[in-house]
DNA sequence: TAGATTGTTAATCGATTAACAATC
DNA sequence: TAGATTGTTAATCGATTAACAATC
C-alpha cells in the first residue's frame, strides 16, 4: 500500500535486499523467494514480504520473485535508477581512498567535485577531477547542483564543513568523521565510523 | 540492573555515547546531563538514562554525570578499557587506507597482522607491520591469538576469507566487502558499505 | 491437481517515551 | 531551601513474527 509513511527502518533494509538481488542476478539466477533471500541475509522471510508490501506486489504465489524485476523495482523505490553527483570533502588518506574506490560509480554515485584546504592538495587530479580549494565549495556545488556529499575531514572541522555543505544546498551527507553532526531536520545524514563498529563487537568478546 | 540480557540496540548506542563523552572531556568539560548529551546526539534524554540503567547508576540527581567517570565506566562495559589486536585482510587501496588510519590505535585497536594474496604486496611494510601471504593467515592469527579482523577484500572472496578467519579463531569481523557474510551464530559481524549508506538517503531526496 | 509461496492479518514482542518520586 | 536531574515505572508506540487464505 503506497502513500502511507514507510518506516525508516524498512528503507534501511532495501539496499541490503538490492545488494543480495544483484549478487544473485550476476550469478545468473532468475527467481528467488522471500525464504531464500531471508536465509542469505539472516532475516525472516515474513519480514522481507512485509517490507516489500509497503510498496506494492512484486511476487507470484508458488514461484516467488523474478530477480531482475524486483531489483529494478527496488532501484526505482530508492531512486538509484539514475546517476547522482556527489561532492567529496577532504583529500587525505581516507578521502583519496574514497576517490579511488570503484564501487561508487558502478552504482551510479559519481564524485563530481573534490575539496580540501591544503595548498599541497589543491590542484591535484584524480579520475579526471581536480581537487578544489574548499573556499570555492559553495560556488562549485551550486553550479553542479550537487545534493549529496561525503565528509572525510578530521572531526575537529567536520561540523563546520557540514554547515558549509548544507548552506550550499546539499541535502544528504555521508559522514566519515567520528562525530555526530547537528543538522536541520530535513537533511539526511549517515555515519561511518569503523571504531564505533569495532566497539559494538568487543562487548561480546568475553 | 546487571545480569539481565542487555538488548543489542542498547550496546550499539554505547559507542556513540562514549564518543560524545570523549569529545566533551577533551573540550575540558567536567559534568554533563542526559539532556545535554541527548541534544548533542539527537536522542531523547530518557533513552540515555534508560540505556545506562541497564548497567548501574552513574549519575547524581541535580548534577548529572561526571564525564570522566562515565566514559571510564562505558569503556569498561564495552571492554575497550584495554588493547585489542586486529588482523587486516586485503591491502588494496582500502586496506592501505585502513592500515594508515590513526584512529584505530588511539582507541586501542592495533593492527597486528596484515594479509594479502598479491605477491607484489606481500612483504611490504606499513607502520612496522609486514604484509603476510594469506596462506599463513591461520598460523599467524593463532600465534598472535587475534580475535578481531577487518575484511577489505573484493566481495567475490570475502566469504572465503571470512571462513578462513573464523577457522583460525577470529570471533569478530568488521566487513568492508559489499556482501552479507554467513557465519556461525556466536561470531560477531559488523558491516561498512558506503554504497548502502548512500542508497539509504536517496530515497528521501525528491 | 498438488505443491509452493505470496501478501496480509492479527498476535506477540520489544523499544521508546512521559511522568514523577527521590534526592543531590 | 529551591532547582535540577537522576533512575524507574507504566503507558505508548512501533516492529517483528506466526499463521493462513489466496493463488500461481
Amino acid at each position: 500500500m503506497a502513500g502511507a509513511e514507510v518506516p525508516d527502518i524498512v528503507i534501511g533494509r532495501l539496499p541490503i535486499y538490492l545488494r543480495a538481488l544483484n549478487l544473485l542476478y550476476e550469478a545468473g539466477q532468475e527467481f528467488t523467494s522471500s525464504q531464500e533471500l531471508g536465509q542469505k541475509l539472516g532475516i525472516g522471510s515474513a519480514q522481507i514480504r512485509k517490507d516489500l508490501s509497503h510498496f506494492g506486489e512484486f511476487g507470484k504465489q508458488g514461484t516467488g520473485y523474478e530477480i531482475n524485476y524486483l531489483r529494478e523495482q527496488i532501484s526505482k523505490i530508492l531512486h538509484v535508477d539514475r546517476d547522482w553527483a556527489v561532492a567529496l570533502v577532504g583529500f587525505g588518506d581516507l578521502g583519496q581512498a574514497i576517490a579511488h574506490y570503484g564501487g561508487f560509480a558502478s552504482k551510479g554515485f559519481h564524485i563530481e567535485a573534490i575539496f580540501d584546504n591544503d595548498p599541497a592538495k589543491i590542484g591535484q587530479e584524480t579520475n579526471g577531477k581536480i581537487v578544489h580549494d574548499i573556499k570555492s565549495l559553495a560556488q562549485v556545488i551550486n553550479q553542479l547542483k550537487i545534493k549529496m556529499a561525503i565528509i572525510a575531514v578530521p572531526a575537529s572541522v567536520a561540523q563546520s564543513v557540514s554547515d558549509l555543505l548544507i548552506e550550499a544546498g546539499v541535502k544528504a551527507i555521508l559522514n566519515y568523521a567520528p562525530i555526530t553532526l547537528t543538522v536541520p531536520e530535513k537533511i539526511q545524514v549517515q555515519y561511518i565510523d569503523p571504531v564505533v563498529h569495532l566497539q559494538r563487537m568487543t562487548y561480546y568478546l568475553v
